[in-house]
DNA sequence: GTCAGCTTGTGAATCTGTGCACATGTCTCT
DNA sequence: AGAGACATGTGCACAGATTCACAAGCTGAC
């Protein structure tokens, strides 16, 4: 379920705040979600909340860890080392929540070598090398869109198994391989779409809040 | 509809090469996507299509482009100019696709003046006179998750009606106000709870296949 | 002109996800 | 110990999205 990490997030913080326990409608609340929705989503996981008091926190939070694999670090390798790249290789966000950025290639050789985020960009060459040495299964595609096919394909090839793509195409991969895909255009499009309907919607137009989609991506 | 710019996307590319036509099931086959459902989210927008024939590419990039409002530029601020900020300033593919970067600011004195993709960063208290001065509105939070909350108040202070959120926090906003989310490391914890069943499931000694998810197009 | 072959557009069935309502279970106070 | 307050877990109904299946319509060949 695709708002279990969202959960996670928040319960993380309340654990910080020092809160112990918490129920299903406070954690609706922070989510932004229906008590109902957030009750069903825990009771997937087993039964974990006390009846009349609520969900312990530090536990909720270790069977979501463990739920979601994030019991140990996923290293990740990024192809690409572009603006997206590079930011992404130095944005401590990855690597504070579990996913270490074992590697970062490029094709560019005037890119090779320079370091960004703590990481030597290495040549495209090297990557079946990382992912073998560090053992990575999921890889982030930051590429220019008419790379990012071959990219992918590398990626399969080196041995990873789940792979994230900020460029605006839609891959093929072999099956088995999990793609998601997260393209900026696309988000800021969306938004745009709204803006375009509240202004036409000049008569009454109602105006309601928009959920992400939940669940992209897909398993192919 | 969230697969409309997904379509445009394949769309635009499919004219580039030449190609004058496309039928739901080609256009379906390139988005990953049933071909039903393609011909449902086109005949949202009217009839548009030619039976026998299918859709005239150019013809229905205009019309998508009209639905979504990317007749005209949308210019967008981007507040938080640390990693992630300065590499969506420096991201062609913002420009390029309708939306200019009408200006970036960050609250810390020191980044400030610093020049990041042709932009300079400017002070925050300068938000409202760039959203004012472009007509801005759409707006960008990446800043750390603890200003998130305080960049989305004064975001809609200075009249910006839609937000894209990079920071891991929920916010909260007037009704009225768009936001969408994109959680970066969400995404990588999706990934790892796939490999962390495909792990389970091949450890586990299971006979029959890893119940693979149903490839299904794209979301938000 | 008419026939064969495609392809759209859409009613109908189906599936998925959501939210309500409530029985069940836990805790606290007296 | 019993009662009242509170919160979970889940059956059920509903809404929206997805897919199927097919009638309607276009094109080109003969």
């Amino acid at each position: 379920m695709a708002r279990l990490p969202v959960y996670l997030q928040i319960l993380v913080d309340q654990a910080e705040a020092g809160v112990a326990n918490i129920s299903s409608e406070g954690l609706a609340e922070l989510a932004g979600v229906n008590a109902a929705k957030v009750r069903k989503d825990l009771s997937y996981l087993g039964s974990y909340g006390t009846r009349g008091v609520g969900y312990e926190v530090d536990y909720l939070v270790y069977q979501i860890r463990r739920e979601l694999g994030l019991d140990h670090d996923w290293p990740v390798v990024i192809v690409g080392a572009g603006n997206l790249g590079q930011a992404l290789a130095g944005y401590g966000g990855f690597t504070d929540r579990g996913f270490p950025v074992a590697g970062i290639v490029d094709i560019d050789d005037d890119k090779v070598d320079t370091v960004v985020g703590g990481a030597r960009v290495r040549p495209l060459d090297e990557l079946p090398q990382i992912v073998a040495g560090r053992n990575v299964s999921i890889g982030v595609i930051a590429t220019p869109p008419a790379s990012a096919q071959d990219a992918a394909d590398r990626l399969v090839k080196a041995g990873v198994t789940s792979i994230l793509n900020f460029a605006p195409v839609v891959l093929s991969v072999p099956i088995g391989i999990t793609i998601r895909k997260v393209d900026l255009a696309v988000e800021l499009q969306i938004l745009s779409y709204h803006e375009q309907r509240r202004a036409t919607a000049q008569s009454g137009g109602q105006l309601h809040a928009v959920p992400n989609e939940p669940g992209r991506g897909a398993t192919a």
